[in-house]
DNA sequence: TTGGTTATGATTGTTTTTGATTAAAAATGA
DNA sequence: TCATTTTTAATCAAAAACAATCATAACCAA
């Protein structure tokens, strides 16, 4: 049986079931017990369950957030990649800027449990932050409904508030000549900003990013770190003289 | 059995009684007197219920905190009643304001598809008005994990760059001689800025915060109308010749 | 095919959960 | 009050579930 077959099996039981035991599923899919633990971590690791003891349960509240398509996306173990290394940078005291968006909001899961504060401009990623018990400011702003992100002239006031001792950064793409870009210019406006406030600066971007220009610059290459996961040789000769490029495999 | 499925059972039978005997868990579950005393703890601990010599029993009180849906419940129809009153004064072009807290929250579900604009500080209610297609701004500041409300000096700052037409507030106690109170004196900062920056203030306050006094005074009653969907003789004579109240009755 | 990667199932030692046992504490009733 | 019964917390050993490791099997691209 195909890993995600047994993957669909499970979701399925836990639909007519609150709570599953592992034996169970090891029955219906004919899997051994070591199999089906491994299955269980990683769907727990996608959210779309809770491991518990025994088996496993369902997770209610904010599974909703995130549409299927993204949470099975080939880019999530990347992202989490990405996010576990950031998270490893921040230190007791920091105040960090965390941009809206999929990647650095991967990064909250691995935040150490470190007297810090964080600010963001992503309404998801708010939620997350507080369920971890971070103390949380939020910039203000014109809710941009797509993205769910602070945009526009009042979040580039509120935001002029704080300053930061590192900003975790994502773009569209990411350009040897064009810098870092991304679609909308009023999210570009508020993401330069905050590398202007910001002690030092840092985009995670996946290795899907490279090469491409999107519609808004934000800034130049030299005025942030970039985070990855992979690098090709083309566009580390390409980039590796302008900015500091860190690559994180596992 | 799992241990989430014993616990689930444990507050389904608090549910329908309002105290369990330690016995009757041991049958409904066939686990020992001993895992149902920890099991009793631990949901003890997590606040769910008070143990009694004995067994335990439904804890009254504030415990709804801890579900929105079950504290909302209650009130809810008065709320609603508030709610849709409240809506309807809303005009083509307005700019609102809608403080955070669940009355405020029953109005967005009423509101009328006009070309509005809505401020508010509550996360909450954010999600609620870009389900509704409404353009949405949010005020910045320290997120207040509690009530998920934006206050402190940053939320101070945000809320000044707006103008409103009508603030929609919410309040804890009305009383007529201390005026509109709230438990939490940075919120209450926030609710006197809002009103201030109204043309027009109106508070939703269903009957039981009548006569109740909380620890922080936002502003007088000559400040804001009212919006109530019960009015007793006692609290009406006191207060009537100070402000305007408007009673919605169905 | 070959070499390398990934998925699998068995095995290991460790941790968590469990139920029984005990002595202490609380309730009961004369 | 005191003696009796019930309930409780604490302890412990057995059982269940666990993460980590390893060798093998299946898979894939060159």
């Amino acid at each position: 049986m195909l890993t995600e077959e047994r993957h669909r099996v499970i979701l399925d039981l836990l639909k007519e079931k609150d709570a599953i035991k592992i034996q169970d599923i090891v029955d219906a899919t004919n899997a051994s017990e070591s199999t089906i633990r491994r299955d269980l971590t990683q769907l727990e690791q996608e959210k779309f369950l809770k491991r518990v003891h025994g088996g496993a349960s369902k997770l209610q509240g904010k599974l909703k957030e995130l549409s299927v398509s993204e949470k099975s996306s080939k880019s999530l173990h990347e992202k989490q990649v990405i996010g576990r290394y950031a998270a490893s940078l921040v230190e007791e005291g920091d105040c960090i800027y965390l941009d809206a968006g999929t990647t650095t909001l991967s990064l909250i899961d691995y935040l150490p449990e470190k007297d810090i504060v964080v600010v963001t401009n992503g309404l998801t990623h708010v939620e997350a932050l507080l369920q971890k018990g971070i103390k949380t400011y939020m910039i203000g702003g014109h809710v941009k409904p797509v993205t769910r992100a602070m945009v526009g002239s009042g979040a580039l006031d509120s935001i002029r508030q704080y300053r930061f001792d590192k900003a975790f950064m994502g773009a569209n793409g990411v350009h040897a000549q064009y810098g870092f870009t991304t679609p909308d210019p009023e999210e570009a406006q508020v993401k330069r900003m905050a590398i202007e406030l910001s002690r030092e600066a840092m985009f995670l971007a996946d290795d899907s990013k490279f090469g491409e220009i999107a519609f808004s610059k934000i800034v130049d290459l030299d005025k942030a770190v970039i985070i990855t996961n992979n690098l090709d040789e083309e566009h580390d000769s390409a980039m590796k003289n302008q900015t500091t490029i860190k690559v994180v495999t596992t």
